[in-house]
DNA sequence: TATTTCTTTTTGAACGTTCAAACCCACGGA
DNA sequence: TCCGTGGGTTTGAACGTTCAAAAAGAAATA
């Protein structure tokens, strides 16, 4: 409160110039051993700490990472970019960055959002989640030149990657799901997913299909797509397994399906359609709360690992120089991650 | 990129000067309507935004609230601070402010990123959520003058509140849950929280027992006390159904008790101790996406509210000028929202 | 007309930092 | 002795804003 030391205070306690103190703190390998030491005494003992405000108005730099915290519209799924965000508020930190949130109902207020970032807090770098097909964000912010790093992939980009990004695999995850049923002795076995058009929930149906095709099943007609929701989920599993298929377990894209695919199995099991023996097995996606509390099996993602390689990517980025808007021609850095299968009772 | 449109810009553009651009912005009474809408075309043109950095350097506001964000311990909890922080951001967006994030493990390294963060990033107000007996953080920040609110009362502090906070009314929640049990006819309903010493437990607690004993029931012997979590949950409840006091119905002092309660409850009923004929009644505490999956009975807290009403108070605080650390007397505003009981299967 | 008063606008300085350039000094070579 | 070199340090300026005070106009009063 009283103090409010800064780089002078620092400077006459230790009997140099501004410049030898600003230097000692970010160029240290140019000021003599003896000099530095005498600097850092100061620095110590009076509590000096950099006013970021007067360092990003001289040099640009605000050390601040802006992200969105989005409402989780069934609360079951929301938890995921929740875990993510604690992970990323930890790596920044760790970085010597700080996050600054920000909401926003859809892209174009997203968008605007940015600007109104760019003007006032001039963040450093953009995380942004929940990437789709066609989306306008990356693009806005590339234009410009401003370092961005995804949790997603840039879904239906041609070839190359357009920007930094980490994602996790879901195609790998579902297939993981798929196998752990295979073995089980499952052979029917169906997929609730959502509406194709959609990047995650394509990749994921598609991890389901391709090893379900390995093991001599066809896939066609096993499958069904709906909204995200668990009476959604409940009422599309029912009618899956009121179908013909005969279905014996169901890969879900997330743990609100799963969970109402659960609902459905266990008033099938027991009711008219399935043999009375065996419990239809039911996988979901995320590993969310939900799942762990009703002994959904599911797939975690590695969401603090996830978060952390974004934040070495930024770093990256930021150190890397900015780049002018056109200049493509250098790789950009992508991580893809692996999920786990966590077993519980329902498989 | 291009841009960075400076109050020179604008200035020059309006044929005015820096300083009449700037008392458009911040006190646009002292100028003349006409220089005013002819500045306002001009950054509207422009397309101008203020740079924080810069008026934060000369008024020493920045214009963000810094708040932490924690690890969900056993995943079903935490979605509350999360949908808390949620609201707080929306709040902060509308109020013009901003919100920074950080994570500490504990008190003393929350006080240490107190520091940093003042150091660097100076933000306007903090806002606290798990306040706690003999919490060091708020009286940390309250020493140095500095604005905060919290989402949570002052524990154990013994008569006028220090400072200004918001909270939910855990006691009217419980008591609120115990007349739900008993209009439904239950009679030697028990009560699952924490070991004593917690203010948040003693409160929920205390509305439990306080109901019972209005409606003539002794609660001795009633109540466990277990750390926070499934299975702690359940191993108390079992204890506790197995016990002599043949409690029907249990209100519990969070979701994962309460889950936990519900898997003792289904055995107890089916198995030896309790009566066949009716299932046990089981509430929790925060209606957190886990109940509404398994069907729980639980006490749903206004977050986005409490949220909103943070910011209010902060506002308040932050208009009504700086008080000098000493400055006692004045009275601090708090707000005790109440819960709402959400009815669901389990009761 | 000169003086005062009030309203509106402008000017200079300052916030705390870092960049760029200048400076100082010891040393070695001509 | 003089000059060049280079490591180490200092000086002046600048980032974009707002505060405080000065200045300029306009209106009212003497």
């Amino acid at each position: 409160m009283a103090d409010k030391v800064t780089i002078a205070d620092v400077a006459r306690h230790a009997g140099v110039s501004r410049q030898t103190v600003s230097n000692v703190l970010n160029t240290p390998e140019v000021v003599r051993e003896e000099t530095r030491r005498r600097v850092l005494d100061a620095v110590d003992e009076l509590g000096y700490r950099v006013n970021q405000a007067a360092r990003q108005m001289r040099t640009g730099r605000s050390r601040l990472i802006a992200t969105r915290i989005e409402p989780d519209h069934d609360g079951i799924n929301g938890s995921v970019l929740d875990r993510f965000l604690h992970g990323l508020t930890e790596a920044a930190a760790r970085a010597g960055y700080r996050v600054l949130l920000y909401t926003a109902e859809d892209d174009a207020a997203e968008i605007a959002t940015f600007e109104d970032l760019l003007g006032a807090y001039e963040p450093d770098a953009f995380v942004l989640t929940g990437t789709h097909h066609g989306d306008i964000r990356t693009s806005w912010l590339l234009d410009r030149g401003l370092p961005v790093v995804t949790f997603g992939r840039p879904w239906g980009v041609p070839d190359a990657a357009p920007h930094a990004w980490v994602d996790v695999d879901g195609a790998a995850g579902t297939a993981a799901a798929t196998r752990h049923l295979l073995d089980a002795g499952h052979r029917r076995i169906g997929f609730l997913g959502w509406p194709a058009g959609s990047g995650v929930g394509d990749d994921r149906r598609e991890g389901w299909a391709r090893t379900l095709r390995a093991a001599g099943v066809d896939p066609a007609g096993l499958d069904r797509a709906t909204s995200d929701g668990v009476d959604d989920g409940e009422t599309a599993a029912r009618e899956l397994l009121a179908s013909g298929v005969r279905a014996t377990a169901l890969v879900c894209a997330s743990d609100s399906l799963a969970l109402g695919a659960l609902h459905a199995a266990r008033s099938t099991d027991t009711g008219s359609g399935g043999r009375a023996g065996r419990p239809i097995g039911v996988i979901g996606f995320d590993d969310t709360p939900v799942a762990k509390a009703v002994g959904i099996t599911s797939l975690s993602q590695p969401l603090a690992e996830a978060a952390a390689t974004c934040v070495t990517l930024l770093t990256r980025l930021l150190d890397g120089g900015p780049r002018p808007p056109g200049s493509s021609g250098d790789p950009h850095p992508h991580v893809l991650l692996q999920p786990s299968l966590v077993v519980r009772r329902s498989t």
